[in-house]
DNA sequence: TGCCAAAATTAAATCGTTTCAATTCGTGAT
DNA sequence: ATCACGAATTGAAACGATTTAATTTTGGCA
């Protein structure tokens, strides 16, 4: 089929159809097209057919970058998660995107590796691509960034973060509570040595989990927290991080072992047992946000929930409602994270 | 700060600087700032300088729509996998990135949640965008599909399935031989009622996967093989098989499962589990993909391994020599599968 | 100093869609 | 048959960058 322009040689793909060849075959005016595409009660019903006959034919696919240039704006939405491998944001993400196709618009998913280089990559592919809006977990110190992309209107939410300035909403669990659940059940088995391991402090919800740990053991007698700081949040650093722990001196060795993410947590898990500690007896392990996995392991693992998916649906809509209307109130809504307690605490 | 056009009221974002701005701010044309941007080698140290200078003080974000339109491609490449939440895939996705990240190409990711209407609004997406290249590993029947984007000048790689015709790459491993694998270890222990679980067979893996596991069974006195189908391939979907299976009359009942992967087989164990069922002795267990938490399961999970960054790497860079020489040969790179025997077969 | 080639800069055209304002069409009332 | 009026359609002007071809500047050399 002979489309309207002619390919420019024999390497080149076939020349693609545009609003312009379609008009042609429908034998309307490329603003019709258009009517027919975006405004289809400004047509004819007659038109609207012809026009979609002559789109089936021709195989036209439009444009998408003159179509945003046109119109302003993108219709996507870009979220940015600390670790795309760890399947708590995995789950944010599917409740983020879920709740965003329902609206049409795409969600851009970038993966900021817990890499404060990364993320700064990331944000300025977003910004270049004019999206609406920007779902993030913040890695670095970037919340000036944040503020100045808001500026150039585009609308942010803060996932999994409570954001302190009443500049953007957030979307949070209490992790400061969380942390306190998850060390108040540790002390309440009668554990009184406890190594927080997680890290980088520089992520905001580490420090809060560590302080609600450092919370619970403030009460009560002989109990002490002790941090062990990881650069990353993957069963890599969980592994490393116990054989520090295990070349301790034997009277500073713990009796328990919060984990500030469940990836952590399998990690110290798997090297405990290479290690012939046993978990609860010698050890006891609790991990956080409850990914399915924490409760298929090898002994099953005590964690502190949070319900992702929910978190992600709700980011969306706030996001939504930002960019819909840019003077709407700037909501803080915070999830409340439960233990679950399994083997790993509470032996068999 | 007052810029080049006013704003056009109270709720409008503030204008922002393009091109022209910066060109009269560095004294210079827009030509010359898109020239110290594009082409610095065409532009005076001295301009480049002033240039980045004027870039800086007005935070000059590049509209990548007006980019794209002129350039008429867009470096970005898409990637869409049958599952987010699959660590599998997960481990493919970073393989590619990271490859491409390398050549400033970003990689949008799109999730078909083994839904073949969601992977077909991806394809479109993408389409839309004109991007360069799009990874795609199938769910539904979209060869033909493909090949007219192909046509359409988008280059295309399979990822984990060998694709049939030599119209595109592909990166896969041997699923044949991994389902052979597989049920040659369950047969050499001394099972003979084998079930393989997963599903759809739609995926071609599966059907291959499953294929293997016959081969298998073919040489071996009383052995057998049935299969148990399933829509999707996630611990849900292996808990629901389980219950099916463990509702056979006792002398059907199988003495091994093979998963057709990791994330059902969880499930399948987690539901034996429940039920009081002993793996291996009762049951003996395989999954496939062998991703991290296949080993800290419960009880170990034997699985047959895939190099999933690898294969991500490879396929992102058969991806871009496509892209950047249409007429390169085509490849089928297939990886070998492994073995990794663990506790779900073996006991202790 | 004057001339020329190379280097640096620029004006203007272009990418493909949507939208605005203007025009044409269709229908029912007079 | 004419008119009025809303509905349907359209031509032309945007959107913001890059590129091409043309122009100006620079600097080396006679």
């Amino acid at each position: 089929m002979v489309l309207g322009r002619e390919a420019k040689g024999i390497l080149r793909p076939m020349a693609v159809a545009q609003v312009r060849d379609v008009a042609a075959r429908a034998g309307v005016s490329p603003a019709t097209v258009s009517n027919a595409l975006n405004h289809p009660d400004k047509v004819s019903e007659k038109t609207r057919l012809r026009v979609h006959r002559a789109i089936e034919e021709l195989g036209y696919v439009r444009n998408d970058a003159a179509r945003q240039l046109r119109q302003q704006h993108n219709l996507a939405v870009g979220m940015i998660v600390l670790d795309i491998g760890n399947p708590f944001f995995a789950d944010v993400a599917r409740g983020a995107e879920n709740n965003l196709a329902a609206l049409q618009r795409p969600l851009l998913l970038g993966n900021s590796s817990q890499n404060a280089e990364r993320e700064l990559t990331q944000l300025r592919l977003f910004e270049e691509q004019r999206v609406d809006g920007i779902l993030i977990t913040p890695v670095g110190d970037v919340l000036g960034r944040l503020a100045q992309i808001k500026q150039r209107g585009i609308a942010v939410v803060i996932v999994d973060r409570e954001a302190g300035a009443d500049q953007f909403s957030s979307v949070s669990t209490n992790d400061r509570l969380g942390g306190r659940l998850a060390v108040q059940h540790l002390l309440d088995l009668g554990r009184r040595r406890i190594s927080v391991i997680g890290g980088p402090q520089m992520i905001r919800q580490v420090a809060h989990r560590h302080q609600g740990a450092q919370d619970a053991a403030a009460g009560v007698d002989g109990a002490q927290v002790s941090l062990f700081d990881t650069g990353t949040m993957d069963s890599q650093a969980g592994r490393e991080a116990t054989r520090a722990v295990l070349d301790l001196p034997r009277h500073e060795r713990p009796d328990a072992v919060f984990a500030t993410n469940d990836l952590v947590a399998l990690g110290v898990l798997q090297e405990l047992s290479r290690s012939g500690v046993r978990v609860p007896e010698d050890i006891a392990l609790i991990g956080y946000d409850d990914i399915q996995f924490a409760a298929s392991a090898t002994v099953p693992i005590s964690s502190i929930r949070q319900p992702a998916q929910e978190m992600g649906a709700r980011a969306a809509k706030l996001l939504v409602a930002a960019i819909e209307d840019p003077s709407s109130a700037v909501e803080h809504p915070v999830f409340t994270p439960a233990l679950v307690a399994r083997e790993s605490t509470l032996g068999h």
